[in-house]
RNA sequence: GUCCCCGUAGCUCAGUUGGAUAGAGCAUUUGCCUUCUAAGCAAAGGGUCGCACGUUCGAAUCGUGCCGGGGACGCCA
């Protein structure tokens, strides 16, 4: 398609001009890119600038004269029916015009491929993990890893789609301090509940669904007074707690369309005997040191900016143990990368895992840890506060529940990743021309209208040959159409869904242009054919590109 | 103090590998529905791209130093 043909047209410039200047000096790297400005073509040039100074001749003398070698080189050329015209522009770029010919089969290609259109081998079948979301099982889910459980989401769909064998994985803290605390937290509130007084403390957890648990955890062990719950041990309230957490994460995550492929427990994969094995093999590189009782993870020799205890000075590990036992684990179920996603509070956590991937023998360049940055809600434009230890959170549940699926998804990606986001639950949920979703939905629905009108009238679209469709507004949306896979290799090189986002946003507008100046069934039945293939293809590219964000279209609005 | 992110129109933000006259949406003003959905389209106004220096034929983009806003820096997870 359209990045195909521009590799061959670098390749032909770069052959013609080599060619002819063979020897005379070094050639520079030779770019194409697409002008933001239309005058100037679909492809632009800027070898003959790059070559001003060592040639020590003005870039517009120098473009026209390989303007002339590269025209000569094209005629010969199997490219020659798709380029339309060269042109010289100051300062001195050469600018390629694209042959209404190269257009007609772009749409054809479209046609033909169908949901396959923008897929590709660009992963080569390499293998990915993608981990997120992995919330601790000790509270429901916040719109804070809302955010996150969309983003990588939508990120797998995109890299899968375009070549990898992408596994996406959640992490189950399901040892540890914080599953004691809640344990506690549980039996605390079941002796509340049996009428018992208590003394709640401050660092356990306040969120009244402990109550929920609680309650729950008597109802279902038959427990009628205190003695029978003073029977149960520990173990029984931290394992009820997290599995009934963890259901709960699940249903969430599911509702909110997000699909994982593992789950990992910390508790199986993070072994005693596997956080030793992988502490070891650290050891003997020499990363680990003791002092002051405590045992050293020498994170600064591999970029840290201050050494990290391994294990603390009472024998228990830190958090960072588990993990490097975790990870150590995923780069031996042969993943080529691995991806993490995590909140921005654990932005000084990427240098400790990054030393850890690389003392375990691995290149830490194949590690990746995304930091998806906070979403603040908004209602009426007003921020909500938020504070997740005295409880008071708005659950993924609660969003989902006030703006649907859709409206929440596109939202959580209406942003670069790295830049925060408002998130104003007011807005998702109008059905008016100031929310951005139905912008992209409104596209869609236009077009389903228009192929019932032509059902009626029974009117079928093209399939190829499309030599009506001239217009400025049918070219650009055939050429924005053709750069779904340029959206795609940003989104790969972003690794941020953002690009796709963004990308639609534009489909969208430049389908709308078109829809307002013309009328697809009209009274020409050749041009009404073509138009109703150009819109085919616009429904392809939407659906497409929606499914691989998770947001659904309506046919109608 | 160290590190990360941000600073572009009144507001919210785009602007991939440096490119030609810096773009959208909202808001303001004004046009377009007897014709496939007006949740749309067209037009106008609105800018020292935080500041300075540097690299380059060329800088919103790269480098350095400042200024301003947010966040992270535990033998917590």
């Amino acid at each position: 398609m359209l990045a195909n043909l521009k590799t061959q047209l670098e390749d032909l410039i770069k052959k013609s001009l080599r060619g002819a200047l063979e020897g005379s000096f070094e050639l520079p790297s030779i770019e194409l890119e697409k002008p933001k400005e239309k005058s100037h073509g679909d492809f632009s040039c800027n070898v003959a600038l790059r070559c001003a100074k060592i040639l020590k001749k003005s870039p517009v003398s120098i473009a026209e004269e390989f303007k002339g070698l590269i025209a000569l080189t094209l005629e010969k050329s199997s490219l020659k029916h798709k380029i339309k015209s060269i042109e010289i522009k100051a300062p001195g770029f050469i600018n390629f015009s694209l042959s209404n010919e190269t257009f007609s089969d772009i749409l054809t290609d479209i046609l033909r491929l169908s949901i396959q259109f923008g897929k590709s081998d660009i992963g080569k079948g390499q293998k990915i993990q993608i981990e997120f979301v992995s919330a601790n099982p000790t509270g429901p889910l916040t719109v804070a890893h809302a955010r996150q459980a969309v983003v990588g989401d939508a990120l797998g769909n995109i890299l899968k789609f375009i070549g990898f064998e992408v596994k996406k994985e959640y992490y189950i803290n399901d040892e540890g301090n914080q599953v004691k605390i809640l344990g506690q937290s549980i039996n605390l509130r079941a002796q509340e509940a049996l009428g018992e007084t208590i003394d709640f403390p401050e660092d356990h957890y306040q969120g009244s669904y402990i109550k929920d648990i609680a309650n729950e955890f008597l109802e279902k062990n038959q427990i009628k007074n205190v003695q029978g719950l003073e029977k149960k041990n520990e173990k029984d309230f931290e394992e009820f707690g997290v599995s009934y957490l963890l259901d709960k994460i699940k249903d969430d995550l599911k509702s909110f369309g997000v699909q994982f492929d593992v789950w990992t427990s910390q508790a199986k994969v993070a072994t005693q005997k596997n956080i030793e094995k992988a502490l070891e093999s650290i050891d003997k590189k020499g990363y680990i040191y003791d002092q002051d009782g405590a045992t050293w993870f020498r994170t600064t020799e591999l970029g840290d900016d201050k050494d990290r205890v391994i294990k603390k000075s009472d024998g228990q590990y830190t958090y960072l143990a588990p993990d490097i036992a975790y990870h150590k684990d995923k780069f031996e179920r042969g993943f080529n990368r691995v991806i993490n996603i995590l909140g921005p509070d654990h932005h000084g956590y990427i240098s400790r895992l990054k030393a850890a991937v690389e003392a375990l023998g691995y290149d830490s360049k194949n590690l990746d840890v995304l930091i998806v940055q906070l979403a603040t809600l908004y209602r009426e434009g007003k921020p909500l506060s938020m504070s997740t230890r005295k409880g008071e959170f708005i659950s993924l549940r609660e969003v989902i529940d006030e703006v649907g699926v859709d409206a929440a998804r596109f939202f959580f990606l209406m942003r670069h990743i790295k830049v925060h986001l408002d998130f104003d639950l007011e807005l998702a949920k109008e059905q008016s021309s100031e929310n951005p979703v139905y912008y992209i939905q409104y596209a869609h629905a236009r077009i389903n209208s228009i192929f019932a009108n032509a059902k009626e009238q029974n009117l079928k679209a093209s399939k190829k040959e499309f030599s009506f469709l001239q217009a400025p507004e049918e070219i650009d949306l055939i050429q924005k159409m053709a750069s779904f896979e340029d959206a795609l290799s940003i989104c790969l090189t972003q690794l941020d869904p953002f690009g796709m986002v963004s990308y639609l946003m534009d489909l969208a507008g430049c389908f709308h242009k078109f829809y307002d100046k013309y009328k697809v069934i009209g009274d020409d039945p050749k041009l009404s054919s073509e138009r109703l293939a150009l819109v085919e293809a616009a429904r392809i590219v939407f659906a497409s590109g929606l499914k691989l964000l998770g947001v659904s279209v309506p046919e109608k609005m």
